[in-house]
DNA sequence: CCAAAAGTGTTCACTCTACACCCATGC
DNA sequence: GCATGGGTGTAGAGTGAACACTTTTGG
């Protein structure tokens, strides 16, 4: 076969380009998400994701911190890229693929204020996150599968609770998340087993019981044996 | 707070986008990926993964099986996003993200041919598939990185093998893949205690030891054990 | 008969599961 | 005291790792 070279020509649409980001975040023993209302058309008025149009000099990653802390005030979070949606009428005004990725944050009590184009921000139960702009409830299902998928077997659940906790907290976690009872005894015993929690044993007293130890999860340990192969699970 | 609302306007560069295939295959004991010499510029003479510009009227996932088609005569077959490039300078023309697809075949054996601006399609052992064209040994290293962490957990080495296979072939794509011996007699009753696989014991003569039973991977039974919450693993 | 590769069996240790139980606290 | 929630212990089932053994086939 003869191939056909020829000068390269660009001939074809460019596609407009967003950024989306799901937020994750943990109170009252629920798994919830800040959504913002659309403060511009299309969907004006609507709850969405966070996110906005790439810059020309931006990467996707660096675009994704930039809209967290426009439009929800948020710093040094723990962010991913989840999948890129791409379906041709996704967007009312033009073709536009969106870049969708998701965050965890260490706590729902943030100061939260409304940013540029964004009337208001709110965390919201799954359940109430719905009939949200665009296809952000796609979005939204795909990313709670990564979370459930990611949480049994990478150390992502301390993300979505404070530095210090107790693990009576981090059990409730996942078996929020996993949506599913997990035996406390067993629960406590793998995870102590790893050596990746460290106890702050200073007690705080507690309001009705018992007080909890206090824990945090040890990173910099963790890291070090990933690298001599051991693998995080459950 | 009062919000500002104003009339939209889309003031915003596009980037062009584009799709990218890491196509895997396995043949003689070694996993492989199908590269494309390029045939014209940038990067002409230079060898990369299939893939080009996304049309107005197609998803990311149509234009990826296009691009299968077209470039490497390549259809029906195992295909999964990967991750979305959105380096400013991956592209020396102008801003280019590349939405990346990988692609499971069932035989390093297919007819392929050369396609549209292609001078040359070939398979390469992993060592060899260095000094690719734009970012694209990045994009290789995610996608094993991808494939090793996926084989554990979903039934994805099937893929690679043909319909009817031997089991001493899947152990071998599995130690190739995670790059580690695992013993024969532990894999064998790991993988048949799951009864996932179906014994087609017409044996078929062997060279120069006893003749293997060859299987095939029942999906439809998978598929509805999944329904109720089975896990494969390992 | 021997080598090579397929396939089976056995053992031991460890881990997971399902509980039951004890402890500290507030009312 | 008792209810509540934190924390510990244990027995039995189940699983995984290591390795030895048997079977079939070609030369």
């Amino acid at each position: 076969m003869t191939s056909t070279k020829k000068t390269f020509t660009y001939e074809y649409p460019r596609p407009a380009v967003t950024v989306d980001c799901v937020i994750f975040g943990f109170g009252n023993g629920e798994l919830k998400v800040l959504l913002t209302k659309r403060g511009i058309e299309p969907f004006l008025g609507q709850w969405a994701f966070p996110g906005g149009f790439i810059l020309e000099q931006e990467t996707a990653d660096e675009c994704a911190r930039r809209k967290l802390a426009e439009e929800a005030g948020l710093e040094d979070i723990y962010l991913e890229q989840l999948y890129t949606f791409s379906d041709v009428d996704r967007d009312p005004r033009f073709r536009v693929i969106s870049i969708a990725y998701y965050a965890l944050v260490k706590s729902t009590d943030y100061l939260i204020e409304a940013g540029l184009d964004i009337e208001e921000v709110k965390w919201f139960s799954l359940g109430e996150a719905t009939a949200l702009a665009f296809d952000h409830d796609q979005i939204l299902s795909v990313a709670i599968e990564r979370l459930k998928g990611k949480i049994r077997y990478q150390p992502v659940g301390f993300e979505l609770l404070p530095e210090q906790f107790k693990l009576p907290e981090l059990h409730k976690l996942y078996e929020t998340i996993l949506h599913r009872a997990i035996d406390r005894g067993n629960f406590r015993k793998k995870i102590l087993s790893m050596g990746l929690l460290v106890d702050h044993s200073e007690k705080q007293p507690d309001r009705h019981s018992r007080a909890a130890k206090i824990y945090s999860f040890d990173r910099d340990k963790y890291e070090s044996l990933k690298e001599s192969g051991f693998y995080f699970e459950l």
